[in-house]
DNA sequence: CTGTTAGCGCCTTCAT
DNA sequence: ATGAAGGCGCTAACAG
């Protein structure tokens, strides 16, 4: 626990003999002020027993008047705990992760904790200097959505000994506590709807192989294929999208000269849809009537677009809020791994609804 | 300066009599193995003068052997700096701020700094909690998007002694350092634009009335006009719009049964763009031939969407890490303010090119 | 070149 | 119920 948090401003109103600048007022100023010791002060503010009312209340009037703010440092120094959880992402810019890192603010807001953030920009090498990094801050822990390169960096994370949680993304060969959304049934949904609706040749354009989620929605995918007996084709299965730019290009090979021909996609995410509906225009094709798409995630624009966008929702604040309390868990020594999946959900918007839904086709 | 960062690890191998935790390792602990005194290792491993390169090596060696890591909370309680920088936005889930935070990191990552970040939601309670964490995290310097409901919280700020410098948004009546986009000449270009295609009923769905960017865009909006000879018709201007939501309702108020009936729509951002043309499009309008329209910070999707969205780009990652080095002078004490206007473009897509764009129109 | 000393602001025994 | 003393890990004088 850090410590609860109780403000009043900051300022002395000293000023140093040299210039202008201010100096912090300490429990020290707050002890003479009120004619006491340093430690009674420390106690009364810290709400501990063993204080007289009358002198907590004079005590606190000194506080409020000097302008008190407790030394986060000094305190951490000596209870070793920061009260700052590290939290390092793959992409800050990406909706989905601000979204989850919205969640976590405000989850670890009414604990009393900050956050330090580090962006790894789904680079290795940035995610193990993230990692030092957190450490040298000496975060009380961390939530890392890893970039899944290498494990080597987790792996490293663990031997420090500093709590921590994956996020969104999770090895299936290390054993940790994650956060994650359900991703096996995300891929399904998505695929089961575009089936029942009578495709059959549903591309996916899915992100990197060795990303978690990407692993999980394929099997989704497969899962629900075998149900339907539609027979896998291997080459309507495409990795490595993440951005934009890679559901253009994706979408692009995917429907120029390519056999079979889809007359559906599946995307790795919202951003991944958006980038393949360009292609899919280019191509003269039509939305949903000509090909279907699938996107993933529920970005807030899907739903605006003008053709609306069907997708999985997943629940990105309160994956963020769930994470950091498993993380609090942790870090407050109760034992018991979680291994979490967070339920998704499929949005059933237009771009999924062709009028002519019935029968099968291509 | 927040000191040289250089990792070797953290785990000591020491193990506590307790039980399984580690404890790290010291200074001192790498002192004791070096055979020389705590503060020679001190001035080894930050590089300072006056020490034998053989027993730096030797040093070096040990802390290397010991994984050493420097901890920061003492550091900076000696030092008075803690190489954290804060910063408060009005919320990271906005593209446009989680942007302009992934420039921060980036910039700040060279500079050997680190973020704590706080989402006020734009909320002004939110943000003088904020500030008072900040102050009591120790920070080294803030960078802030004020809500701008109310300027105490940056006095008091001010007041602090804190190093700060305002980011997005600025006041006209509190002298502090800012960088910002230049939103006059944002909201001209966009007006100017649509006034030269020939319209001349612009609405304008803008921001809160109290946001700096939302007076400022309109004071180019009005200059445009001017130029123009069109007059101004305050009906066609609305205000308090942030979010797609409120794009949505705004634009539906301006077209039913709204006179005079606009044939263009300026909005404040691209997400109330959005909004505004799910209105068009439930109103039976299309785009841009009945309703053109043009948006405002150029986020990701806005050139994919099926008509793409004519737009004022503003340089977010830049103003961003702008921001940064702005604030790492203040911090090196280097004397002298800054008033930063970052430069915009008009990024002209199909929103606002209607194939008849030709004559004057309504 | 190196060691000794002192203290940053706070909290935690231990006395009183 | 309160005060005095010690120390968290580190850096910055000042000696030697």
């Amino acid at each position: 626990m850090p410590g609860e948090r109780w403000y009043i401003g900051n300022v002395t109103g000293k000023v140093l003999s040299g210039g202008g600048k201010m100096e912090r007022t300490t429990i020290r100023d707050v002890a003479r002020t009120a004619g006491v010791s340093i430690n009674t002060v420390s106690r009364a503010l810290n709400g501990k027993p063993d204080v007289n009312p009358e002198t907590k209340r004079l005590i606190l009037e000194a506080a409020e008047r000097l302008q008190y703010t407790p030394n986060k440092l000094a305190r951490g120094l000596r209870s070793k705990k920061t009260g700052v959880i590290g939290v390092i992402v793959a992409d800050i810019a990406n909706p989905f992760f601000s979204a989850m890192v919205k969640g976590m603010g405000k989850a670890v807001k009414e604990l009393g904790y900050s956050i330090i953030l580090q962006d790894t920009s789904e680079n290795y090498e940035n995610e193990e200097e993230a990692i030092l990094i957190m450490q040298s801050e000496q975060v009380d822990g961390v939530l890392i959505t890893p970039v899944q390169t290498d494990k080597r960096s987790i792996l490293k994370l663990q031997e420090s000994g500093i709590p921590f949680v994956l996020v969104a993304r999770h090895f299936s060969d290390v054993d940790t506590d994650y956060v994650v959304a359900d991703d096996v049934q995300g891929g399904y949904l998505a695929t089961t709807h575009l089936i029942e609706n009578g495709y059959t040749k549903i591309a996916f354009i899915n992100g990197p192989s060795y990303n978690s989620s990407a692993i999980e929605r394929l099997e989704g995918y497969k899962k629900a294929l075998e149900e339907h007996n539609i027979e896998l084709n291997e080459k309507l299965i495409r990795s490595g999208a993440l951005t934009m730019e890679d559901g253009y290009s994706h979408g692009k090979a995917l429907l120029i000269d390519h056999d079979p021909q889809p007359t559906a996609f599946f995307t790795f995410s919202d951003f991944v849809a958006l980038g393949a509906m360009k292609a899919i225009r280019e191509a003269g094709l039509r939305i949903p009537e000509d090909i279907a798409i699938v996107g993933y995630d529920d970005i807030p624009f899907s739903s605006c677009l003008k053709v609306s966008l069907t997708t999985v929702k997943v629940l990105k604040r309160e994956m963020g809020k769930k994470a950091i309390s498993v993380l609090e868990k942790k870090i407050d020594e109760q034992e018991g791994q979680s291994h979490l999946k967070m339920p998704v959900d499929l949005v059933i918007r237009q771009s999924s609804l062709s009028t002519r839904n019935l029968g099968t086709r291509g």
